[in-house]
RNA sequence: GGUUCCGUAGCUCAGUUGGAUAGAGCAACAGCCUUCUAAGCUGUGGGUCUUGGGUUCGAAUCCCAACGGAAUCACCA
């Protein structure tokens, strides 16, 4: 039970010895006590005017009387404007504190039973990751992580998008002009070589498309006729058709883009449980607008095109399968969710894809409960804003993109240069502190890109995101290193005398913060929202800070509380490093 | 035009079942290292929570409208 649980179900207890009316615990508002006033928690007594029929400040204090009269865990109140503080005994924040440090795997919550499916990333074999992308790899990693903490079985998947026109163009652009280029012969990291490609292709089909409109031919007409893209459009039919040499060149430079997201992944720290390739997944759902079809739900037009009116839900026609019988996107994800959901027992499945394709989930949902899965209600889009840069969205064709693997090597940079700045890693072994360059890096990159409401666009200046000071990863990463050191230094050190040792008020907000780190992972995983997680921790982080100003640890005299202010700053080292776990930040042990 | 989302300090962001005088960081200014890590701490200044109505004891939060911004509404993925 947590304090706010307890102050309830006590409040409770007085309002029936009072007034002799029900008010049920969890109809009543108790939260923390704003830091201007005494006190822990605070019981909102104007919902309870209606029962008490007298005034804000006499109800609360006459409940206050009863709650410190009767119950002794509750030690002081005071009666404010209708607010009524309350003060809990130091027995019963030792008894919380206690609780805290003796379970091992505090945080982690009861088992669910749940299988949650998690997709995220899911890119596009055509070019390298960006920091859109890296957006999306944090939240679904990151949002995994949460849910599993939350008690769930997690299955963590990627759908790869390694066919299409996309990948032809890169495919026919290495053809004209690459001169048989490959990751080895360039020394290029091959989603970047595969990439350069496809900008290639895109500046040949420019050129081609401005030379047919000189010559006189309409834009529309030109960008269609382009010889590059029709080139492009026969590959794609080749590849369907299985042409043995289109396969081959597709599979190598699939590799080679493949092989280059694996290093950015295992940089980012981000894993599978599943890939899935588009390639393989592409003609699932046809049977599905079959059965549709034979439910009543989807219709079919003369020409053949098949269709599900949602024109009665507020939407459009969607097409679902095209005159010539090939599918769309919409019918691949139709057959990839029942799979998914089938194989694997799903109890939910969560997308992480960016909010461009919240019309698509909408949809998807809603033709999936037209066909009758009772799972369609379980399918969740979790849908992230854009990441702008201060001159507005990212413009491949204007080489504004913030490349992944950049900005990861600049992040790690930054954090070598500050590192050596502050000369405190200069006794460090050389190989342990590449290792810290990179946990301090990425820890302010990923910490910076979670600590925003997902749901959020959000805006990413090169310049000045690039901070090791104030709300940041390294911040956190700081106060823990701090946390560590100290307890180095303290060596081992025994129980704490509880007789001879009370906690101090900033003491027993620190206990309250790590009393309600449970709590904020059941909201954060509910929320989907790792950015509450990250906002704790900062908070957390914060508060010790100020206490470790202004208190001295290994120069207490009195063993009992040095023992007890030890136990409580590890305590607080391993919150922090639970949740910044969920993040995927590390923690180190100095910097 | 329809749908969805967003609008909080100069900038970036918190503020989640409606609660007290709306909070942090950055930037600016002023302090604190012979004392457990100064990537830290303390202080000062900075607000019509886009605007206008409504609901109520109470609204940044809920409802309606307007304004501003974003996304989307393909036989693309």
């Amino acid at each position: 039970m947590t304090a706010e649980q307890f102050i309830a179900l006590k409040a409770s207890e007085a309002v029936k010895a009072l007034y002799g009316a029900e008010a049920k615990p969890e109809s009543l508002q108790v939260q923390v006590t704003r830091k201007e006033f005494e006190g822990d928690y605070t019981l909102v007594v104007f919902p309870l005017l209606r029962i008490s029929h007298a005034s804000p400040d006499a109800t609360g204090t006459a409940l206050g009387e009863w709650l410190t009269a009767n119950c002794p865990e509750i030690a002081a109140f005071n009666s404010v404007k209708g607010f009524l503080n309350l003060t809990l005994s130091n027995l019963y924040w030792q008894e919380v504190f206690r609780g805290i440090t003796a379970d091992p795997q505090y945080g982690a919550l009861p088992s669910t039973g749940k299988t949650i499916m998690v997709e995220f990333s899911s890119p596009n074999t055509n070019k390298p990751l960006h920091l859109g992308h890296i957006r999306n790899n944090l939240l679904g990693s990151s949002v995994s992580s949460l849910l599993a903490a939350a008690g769930n079985k997690v299955i963590k998947c990627t759908l790869v998008n390694d066919r299409g026109v996309h990948i032809c163009k890169s495919m026919y652009a290495w053809q004209k002009k690459f001169d048989g280029a490959t990751p080895e012969s360039t020394g290029m990291k091959g989603d970047h070589l595969v990439g350069d490609c496809y900008v290639a292709f895109d500046k040949m089909y420019k050129q081609e498309v401005a030379e047919l409109v000189a010559s006189g031919m309409a834009e529309d007409e030109a960008k269609k006729k382009a010889p590059c893209m029709q080139a492009v459009h026969d590959m794609l039919v080749k590849w369907e058709q299985g042409d043995e040499e289109v396969r081959a060149l597709w599979k190598k430079m699939n590799g080679w883009v493949l092989s280059g997201f694996d290093e950015t992944y295992r940089e980012l720290g981000i894993s599978f449980d599943q890939v899935y390739y588009e390639s393989q997944t592409y003609l699932l759902g046809k049977s599905l607008v079959q059965k549709g079809l034979d439910m009543g739900v989807f219709v079919q037009d003369p020409d053949g095109s098949v269709w599900c009116d949602l024109t009665a839900d507020g939407l459009d026609r969607k097409l679902l399968l095209r005159s010539d019988g090939t599918s769309v996107y919409m019918t691949q994800d139709l057959g990839t969710a029942e799979r998914r959901f089938e194989e694997n027992r799903l109890d939910s499945h969560i997308y992480v894809v960016g909010d461009e394709q919240n019309y698509h989930f909408q949809v998807l949902k809603l033709v999936l409960a037209k066909l009758g899965f009772p799972w369609a209600d379980q399918i969740y889009h979790l849908s992230y804003g854009m990441v702008e840069l201060p001159e507005g969205k990212m413009k491949s064709r204007e080489g504004t993109v913030v490349d992944a693997d950049d900005l990861i090597a600049s992040m790690k940079e930054e954090a070598r240069l500050a590192s050596e700045e502050s000369g405190k890693l200069d006794d460090v072994p050389a190989s342990e502190r590449e290792k810290l360059y990179s946990d301090i890096g990425l820890g302010a990159l990923k910490y910076f890109i979670l600590k925003v409401d997902p749901k959020k666009t959000m805006l990413f200046n090169p310049r000045e995101s690039i901070d090791f000071n104030g709300n940041t990863g390294p911040f956190i990463q700081y106060t823990h290193a701090r946390i560590r050191s100290i307890l180095r230094k303290a060596g081992a050190h025994g129980e704490p005398d509880w007789n001879a040792c009370t906690l101090s008020p900033k003491e027993i907000r620190l206990v309250q913060l790590l009393s309600a780190y449970p709590q904020k992972v059941a909201e954060a995983a509910d929320a989907l929202s790792p950015a509450l997680v990250a906002n704790y921790c900062y908070d957390l982080s914060k508060e010790f800070n100020q206490y470790y100003h202004e208190t001295r640890i290994l120069q207490e005299p009195s063993a009992a509380v040095r023992d007890m202010r030890l136990d409580l700053i590890g305590c607080i080292a391993d919150v922090l490093g639970r949740g910044m776990g969920i993040l995927g930040i590390n923690l180190p042990e100095r910097m």
